[in-house]
DNA sequence: CGGAATGTTGAGACTAGTCAACCATAGTGG
DNA sequence: CCACTATGGTTGACTAGTCTCAACATTCCG
């Protein structure tokens, strides 16, 4: 798909990296060839990661491969700081470049304050919905923003197949957290309902109707069925 | 702009609030009511939040008036993790809600290992750069995202004047990193050069003639003299 | 020198923004 | 109870900026 993330094929995951290997912060340093990973998308999160030498770039793609680089990291700056048992982003050296390898667990060891572990993990988590955020704002169609806008309170708000949501913030803040114009937020609910996707009993009252074409729609996977083409059969909204 | 004083009335002490809800912390809890502010940009940074009850956004403008709403908070969440003395972002209750207060002193005195405090630092300042990054992406033409990396590479490169960059990542990762085509990218770059705002001896290698014009740019300051159309006197550059 | 990868330029299509008018709702006061 | 108003939300027409597709240029490297 890209060139860019191709240099890679065969190459051991990290823990099995068998490079020059320079104790250093408790930890471990090695070095990467330019388009060498890291960690990968769906790797286990064992490390935290420092840079001490050379760029690297954390990268992720949608389902249907639009890609969007989310940070470009330099000496000093920490990388890898995902709350989730595996990694979201793909971490890569840009050009021949150094990381530190901190070890979760001693990390862990060491955190023994109950209000510190979790404010970092407050940290890392924003961070996480950040990417997420971010993904959306950078790759995504206004209609896939506000699949993925309803889709995220639906999770929110615990889960029911068929959910209703009572949106607390106006169209104005919805147009402004998705990068949209107000006019456009509210195109797009107006087409959401016309094609029985969702239910606006009132402006600020949302029910989803079909909360699996939303979801699909929002993970931006253009290769799934083609939602838009899909009618509507009024019957089954109307139960 | 402070609001931290008021509000309180007639709720319980953190200490008597249910354990399933929050932690217990050493703090103070305060309710806001609709639209109220909780910190704005520019205050310092005294405090970290949690959220108790209720709905919070995170908002940001540009200079000329555009507004991104960074986060909604719902109860559980933390917020006010920033890494420096005064916020960026400004805190507002979207609807009437609850805030637990943690003076970073306290958390502080609590954080004596250097490695954790060193990732926590990592982790805010993280979520610093990407508030940035989400600006910008959100909210910005090709012209202004170009002129805001190309201001971050200079910062973060040194303070030369006129810096020269050697940009290790190619177009393809500029273009995913900014939310933009590669082609945009090239054109943006043309432009710039064409304007007499940079000068591309190689396609890796920029020259920064005017700092303050790109700087004005990347700060989305449409208020400011109109960049845009001033013209461009070969001679100064050639020098 | 040739080929591949990377970068630039051009033309046309299309999405979302802007501006403007209109509609809905809730609150207010006569 | 009914205008009246303010706010928030919707819809339409038009425009502007960016993407897509395609061709071409440049650089790098064997």
């Amino acid at each position: 798909m890209y060139a860019l993330s191709h240099h890679n094929e065969g190459l051991p995951a990290i823990g099995a990296l068998p490079v020059t290997c320079v104790p250093c912060f408790n930890g471990t340093v090695i070095s990467f060839a330019s388009g060498e990973e890291v960690v990968g998308t769906g790797d286990p999160t064992k490390n935290y990661f420092r840079v001490i030498r050379g760029l690297f770039r954390a990268v992720n793609f949608t389902p249907d491969g639009r890609r969007q680089v989310f940070a470009f990291y330099t000496p000093g700056d920490f990388c890898g700081l995902e709350p989730d048992g595996t990694h979201q982003l793909t971490i890569e050296a840009v050009d021949c470049a150094t990381m530190a390898i901190l070890p979760r667990d001693a990390c862990r060891l060491r955190m023994n304050d109950e209000v510190n572990s979790a404010l970092f993990e407050g940290a890392t988590r924003a961070l996480a919905l950040t990417i997420d955020h971010m993904m959306m704002i950078g790759r995504s169609s206004a209609e896939e923003r506000l699949a993925w806008f309803l889709t995220m309170l639906a999770a929110r708000s615990g889960g029911s197949r068929a959910p209703v949501l009572q949106l607390a913030m106006q169209r104005q803040d919805i147009a402004d957290y998705l990068g949209l114009s107000i006019e456009t937020v509210s195109r797009t609910f107006t087409l959401f309902k016309d094609r029985g996707l969702i239910n606006l009993p009132h402006k600020r009252l949302v029910q989803i109707l079909r909360p699996d074409a939303l979801a699909r729609l929002a993970a931006a996977d253009r290769d799934a069925s083609p939602i838009h083409l899909e009618l509507w059969e009024p019957e089954a909204a109307a139960a």
